[in-house]
DNA sequence: TGCCAGGCCGGGT
DNA sequence: ACCCGGCATGGC
């Protein structure tokens, strides 16, 4: 066998190993539980987790911080409990639509839902009014432990930047697929490398005079992207 | 001060 | 099949 030298891994590899050796593991999903993971996941949206933080802060003070406390409590005063997440209203209510739709279809069981096969699993996901793309895939590798890539708009950004899409692209499944057909179905592996996707947007993509500290500097790059 | 954050929905072309 | 406004708080 011919040993494959650096310069013929996958550039997705090869992202991964300069993140990795950068920025080490960045332990995510940071939770506790997996329900805790699950009101993250929604209460994250379009807000930065900063934010989320004094939220699960509120649910938890108020004993709020399960499905079922979250099912059993009125919309408006599980809004004003998360109000710091931002549009709370709106997340009062997908949250709401949420653990309604857990305890109807599986009667509350999470290990039920879990079981499906990943595809199936998915689908019954994205049928709740709140949960994208994006939160499935969240749930599913980070509370169910299922090896599916999340696509955030960092990562899109990133790859767009590094010639992996085309500089318009935004396809979810498209991006999704570049990852899952590179690397084997680990939900660690996956887990570690989306964090280490959304920390190096965070860090080097926010001020252009960061982006030259970015661990992905020494591949080719649109310096405009 | 304005702009954005670890999206998603619903209505309009 | 896209495109866009709305949602809303806290941080820089």
């Amino acid at each position: 066998m011919i040993p494959m030298d650096r310069s013929s891994r996958p550039i997705v590899r090869q992202m991964y190993d300069l993140l990795y050796a950068a920025l080490g593991p960045q332990h995510w999903w940071p939770a506790d539980t997996r329900e805790e993971v699950i009101i993250g996941a929604i209460l994250t949206q379009n807000t930065s987790w900063k934010n989320v933080e004094r939220a699960i802060g509120s649910l938890r003070q108020a004993d709020c911080l399960t499905l079922r406390r979250i099912n059993s409590i009125a919309a408006d005063r599980l809004a004003e409990l998360i109000r710091s997440s931002g549009t709370h209203r709106v997340k009062a209510d997908r949250l709401k639509n949420l653990t309604r739709w857990l305890q109807s279809r599986f009667d509350g069981d999470l290990d039920a839902l879990f079981a499906l096969e990943r595809r199936a699993a998915r689908r019954e996901l994205l049928s709740v009014t709140g949960i994208g793309p994006e939160t499935a895939d969240a749930i599913l590798l980070y509370a169910g432990g299922v090896p599916t890539f999340v696509v955030d708009a960092y990562t899109n950004r990133i790859l767009r930047r590094h010639y992996i899409i085309s500089p318009d692209g935004s396809d979810y499944g498209a991006t999704q697929a570049i990852f899952e057909r590179t690397l084997p179905p680990d939900d660690r592996l996956y887990g570690e490398y989306h964090a280490l996707l959304v920390e190096t947007g965070k860090r080097f993509c926010r001020k252009r005079a960061e982006c030259e500290r970015c661990p992905l500097v020494a591949l080719p790059h649109d310096p405009s992207i």
